[in-house]
RNA sequence: GGGUGCUUAGCUCAGUCGGUAGAGCAUCGCCCUUACAAGGCGGGGGUCGACGGUUCGAGCCCGUCAGCACCCA
């Protein structure tokens, strides 16, 4: 074996070994386990969040592949309608090729394919990087045929039960994009912007309380008064109640319009007046709906000013027309004042442009109903979806981890709205409606069957709607189409519900919630039992990582590590804004100076578990990464050593054969029944961080720190039977080790099992198909591990004394032991040849009581005093100089304590046990203080 | 405005049942000791955001406040 651990050799060899041997595969006849994964974008590129979501994924497959389930990690890809479309016209445009307009829908559609062609495997590729045990062979897209069939059903379906209807509806309008989106790709944040006060003059004469002809309305938006139909007041703002139901006329538009009273408007906000425009504002409309007010649309899809509008406004874009409008309201003596004032912005997050409420005929399921909007009898949404997804969570049928996001989803299902599922896109599921000359609907699974189905003449001309579903009123069926649905296959029986659904909160409504809503709806059942939410990952400063921000980083480029240089190319071309370049560079440069070293998969996937604390986002940290590397390493290096030792020798295969197992072997392997047990629990409670800590801990602490030390004097010099049996025991646990820490490291674990495993007796073609340790509480032995922590801090205190005094550690050493109880003694005679070992002891004398004493070095063991004779090694003033740092630790603690027990209330309040407990320490520390201020005596004698 | 989470060593984070606060990285000293210098051994480093309450005892439970982050309106 090399002497470094080499990630890129093991990963390149055994990720292809894994998959040709078709192990990703469910098999067995054990209980079913499965996980979906959430499809990424299928153009997309690994991020570190797909990384950290997929280490967490592969740790609970292999660990259940292990454990003997029939375990299934369902892979696959989502066509991400909007991204993709907006992709690849971004690449025409570059390429300056013909725009999709100018192409078409159909050679525009083969374009999009071709770049799914030649991009969509750089995803899959890369997760297979990183070891991911996806059952490739049943890898799914969104948009294969069989899927897009089970798309089509599901809405067909809807539609037959009365949950789907067409309507025009105010909707988010995108006018780059020029479809609707939904609320959730909606990001409103605050900006700077102004309050026009506009004099809207009163029709017929009238005066208001003041005697002024007109009433002032504060907008935001001047441009929308083109299609205003009303201004509103509050019904009990005495100041306007003697204009409800007059007229106002509308400037520059110059028509009527009536002065309504409704309960929304702020009589604090502005004058009190609120200009009302039903056709381009949510709460307008739903105020004009109430007054049955006129609704006037005065944009056109791309937002400029349509043929509604008063001719000189007419095409103008929206912010162009704001202008004039400002301008000419101004020359008119129109405008009131106009103040500065922050408002919230809705900007579609893909183009970032200002979204319009739109009014515009789109496909809704119908999720707040009670029965059928249609008026037929049955269910309607609410009750036929919303209310049963509700219910599922509430009662626990679908479990959250962490509990509380099952808040967060209540929440939003018990306030939620129709869904929008129609897009004006072009990529996605084309939406099976076809309409006739006369706009009659016609729903079915392709046109031949909406003929039959409607019993429409062969003459009757059709035309398919041009508008395709929503990506997630395609993904919402994942867990099930991806088995089959609609047919009832095996795999589907099997299968479904999943295990666990792993993913983001950032997608509990867009993805999570609707799944349970479809899952629910068309089986009965839920489509996970449980939902792990993880958190986010960020860059070193906690911000959320980001193309535009310049600071994401390429899982992969930590995997092989990255110079500088090429990380800040990477980081700074192909900016949408190219001058943030200079501050990204700045921030590149601080946070790696050095660029990033490789530090492999394995590790890579260790700093995902091991920061996956519940409820929090991981400000990702390289240094943490590079310090499980050298874990890695440390596993590679006492597997050298154990193969060094062991490798054609007698490991104990034979069970026949006798062992001797020394104290050591004993507490190493009570160690692991507790590790395993600890494993158990973490897995089952999804604590990778504990998990990854627990194996961490007992690998590199216990078992190479203390054990592969133990275990060398019984390999060098014990008798046949000690060597046999430290052997087995360096074999087995290492061996059970790797099995343990496999699901989070399966590289290194596999690398390294392969040559230790046969001499642990085990056979088999890979460690991934190899049983997961189970505790095995019979062999926990408090005794041997009493005697190994006595041990320890026996050699401690030598060591100690070395540290601090400056002698080599290679220096052997004379001890004297003094005061040592009847368990010390049998102790020290029973582990002299450990002790002598490890501390590299050369003579032990045990002292009589009140011997005397030479000028030694002490540290404490309990009562027992270990010595080590000063002449010719230690310096007076150091020895004093520690015993002076000992004593006055202590007794700061002792005082404390003192004062404690000296308390009534502690004396009289507390259990007994605990009570007793603290008697003992602070008369072991007085005893302690003690004895080290009489050595200090001593050696201040000298 | 409503909600959620966070605040612990210089940095990134654990801390289970309330019983004297831990890890990695960084840092200091010694050591290239036969698995490992990506290492070994030893050390230093903390008013657990603030205040109040419950309790014999609070990092942990309760309340108030501050700061940060996110979600919803």
């Amino acid at each position: 074996m090399d002497k470094t651990f080499d990630p890129a050799t093991v990963e390149a060899r055994w990720r292809e070994t894994w998959e040709q041997h078709g192990w990703f595969a469910p098999q067995g006849d054990g209980q079913p386990y499965s996980i979906m994964i959430p499809p990424p974008n299928v153009t997309g590129t690994l991020h570190m969040g797909h990384a950290f979501q997929h280490t967490i994924m592969d740790a609970l497959t292999r660990h259940h592949r292990m454990l003997g389930d029939c375990t299934l990690w369902q892979p696959g890809t989502d066509h991400a309608g909007i991204a993709t479309q907006m992709v690849v016209e971004r690449n025409l445009k570059l390429a300056g090729e013909p725009s999709r307009t100018e192409l078409g829908r159909k050679k525009f559609l083969d374009k999009v394919w071709e770049w799914k062609q030649q991009s969509g495997n750089t995803i899959t590729r890369q997760i297979r990087r990183l070891g991911n045990s996806v059952d490739w062979s049943r890898e799914r897209f969104t948009m294969d045929e069989g899927y897009s069939k089970a798309v089509t059903e599901h809405f067909v379906r809807l539609h037959e039960a009365g949950l789907i209807y067409r309507g025009k509806r105010l909707v988010n309008w995108d006018p780059v994009l020029q479809t609707a989106i939904s609320d959730l790709e909606v990001v409103s944040e605050e900006e700077n912007g102004k309050l026009w006060h506009i004099r809207y003059p009163l029709a017929d004469g009238a005066k208001t309380q003041d005697g002024l002809d007109y009433i002032v309305v504060a907008t935001t938006r001047p441009e929308t008064m083109l299609g205003d139909s009303a201004v509103a007041v509050h019904p009990e703002d005495e100041r306007f109640a003697h204009l409800i139901g007059k007229q106002v006329l509308l400037p520059l538009s110059e028509r009527r319009i009536p002065i309504v009273a409704d309960t929304y408007v702020d009589r604090e906000f502005g004058s009190g007046c609120v200009k009302i425009t039903p056709a381009h504002d949510f709460n307008d409309y739903a105020l004009g709906q109430r007054h049955d007010l006129a609704i006037i649309n005065i944009l056109t899809d791309d937002a400029r000013i349509n043929a509604e509008a008063p001719a000189p406004y007419r095409g103008l874009d929206r912010f162009e027309a704001r202008l004039k409008i400002v301008a000419d309201l101004q020359a008119l003596g129109l405008i009131e004042k106009i103040d500065d004032h922050k408002l919230k912005v809705p900007r579609g997050d893909r183009t970032g442009v200002v979204v319009e409420p739109y009014l515009t005929d789109q496909w809704f399921v119908d999720l707040t109903r009670e029965t059928r909007h249609d008026g037929k009898p049955g269910p309607g949404g609410l009750k036929a979806i919303t209310e049963p997804a509700i219910r599922v969570v509430e009662d626990g049928r679908i479990k959250f981890v962490p509990e509380n996001w099952s808040n967060t989803y209540f929440h939003w299902l018990r306030n939620i709205q129709d869904w929008c599922i129609s897009r004006q896109l072009w990529w996605g599921h084309r939406i099976p409606a076809w309409y006739d000359a006369d706009g009659n609907i016609y729903v079915a699974r392709d046109e031949a069957e909406a003929r039959a189905k409607y019993q429409l003449a062969a003459n009757v001309s059709l035309r398919q709607d041009e508008d395709v579903f929503d990506t997630w009123f395609s993904s919402d069926i994942w867990p099930l189409a991806t088995l089959g649905w609609p047919q009832a296959t095996p795999e589907l029986k099997k299968f479904y519900p999943s295990s666990v659904l792993v993913t983001g909160f950032d997608i509990i409504f867009f993805w999570i919630a609707r799944m349970v809503m479809m899952g629910t709806y068309f089986t009965g059942e839920v489509p996970f039992k449980e939902v792990y939410v993880h958190g986010l990952i960020r860059d070193p400063e906690g911000q959320k990582m980001s193309k535009s921000k310049g600071n994401v980083l390429d899982p992969l480029d930590l995997v092989d590590g990255i110079s500088l240089e090429d990380l800040l190319k990477k980081r700074t071309t192909g900016l949408l804004k190219p001058e943030t370049a200079p501050k990204i560079e700045k921030a590149t440069r601080r946070d790696y100076p050095k660029g990033i070293a490789p530090v492999g998969v394995d590790a890579l996937r260790f700093t995902f578990a091991a920061l996956a604390s519940p409820g929090r986002d991981i400000r990702f940290d390289t240094g943490r990464a590079e310090g499980y590397r050298n874990f890695c390493n440390k596993i590679w290096n006492a597997a050298r050593f154990v193969l060094m030792n062991c490798e054609a020798q007698d490991c104990g295969q034979d069970a026949a054969l006798p062992v001797e197992l020394s104290v050591a072997d004993r507490w190493i392997v009570s160690r692991l029944q507790k590790v395993e047990a600890e494993a158990a629990e973490h897995f089952r409670s999804y604590r990778f961080d504990l998990l990854a800590q627990s194996l961490y801990q007992f690998i590199w602490n216990e078992y190479c720190d203390w054990y592969l030390e133990l275990a060398k004097p019984a390999v060098l010099n014990g008798s046949d039977l000690a060597k046999r049996g430290t052997r087995r025991t360096l074999v087995r646990v290492l061996e059970t080790s790797l099995r343990l820490l496999h699901p989070l490291m399966p590289f290194v674990t596999e690398e390294v099992w392969q040559r230790v495993a046969p001499l642990a007796g085990k056979h088999g073609a890979t460690i991934m198909l190899q049983p997961y340790p189970l505790t095995q509480p019979e062999r926990i032995d408090e005794a041997a591990e009493a005697d190994v922590e006595w041990l320890k801090a026996f050699i401690l205190g030598v060591r100690q004394i070395r540290g601090e005094m400056d002698i080599s550690p290679g220096k052997p050493l004379q001890l004297l032991i003094q005061d040592a109880s009847a368990l010390d003694a049998e102790r020290i005679a029973r582990m002299r040849t450990i002790i002598d070992f490890i501390a590299r002891i050369d003579g032990l004398e045990m002292l009589a009581a009140g011997a005397a004493v030479p000028q030694s070095a002490t540290a404490l063991l309990g009562n027992m005093k270990i010595l080590v004779p000063m002449a010719g090694l230690i310096d007076k003033d150091a020895e004093l100089a520690r015993l002076d740092k000992l004593i006055a630790k202590i007794e700061g603690d002792l005082e404390k304590n003192e004062a404690r027990l000296a308390s009534e209330k502690f004396s009289s309040g507390a259990p007994p046990a605990v009570v007793e407990k603290e008697r003992a320490r602070v008369a072991q520390q007085k005893q302690e203080i003690e004895t080290l201020r009489q050595q200090r005596l001593s050696v201040a004698a000298l």
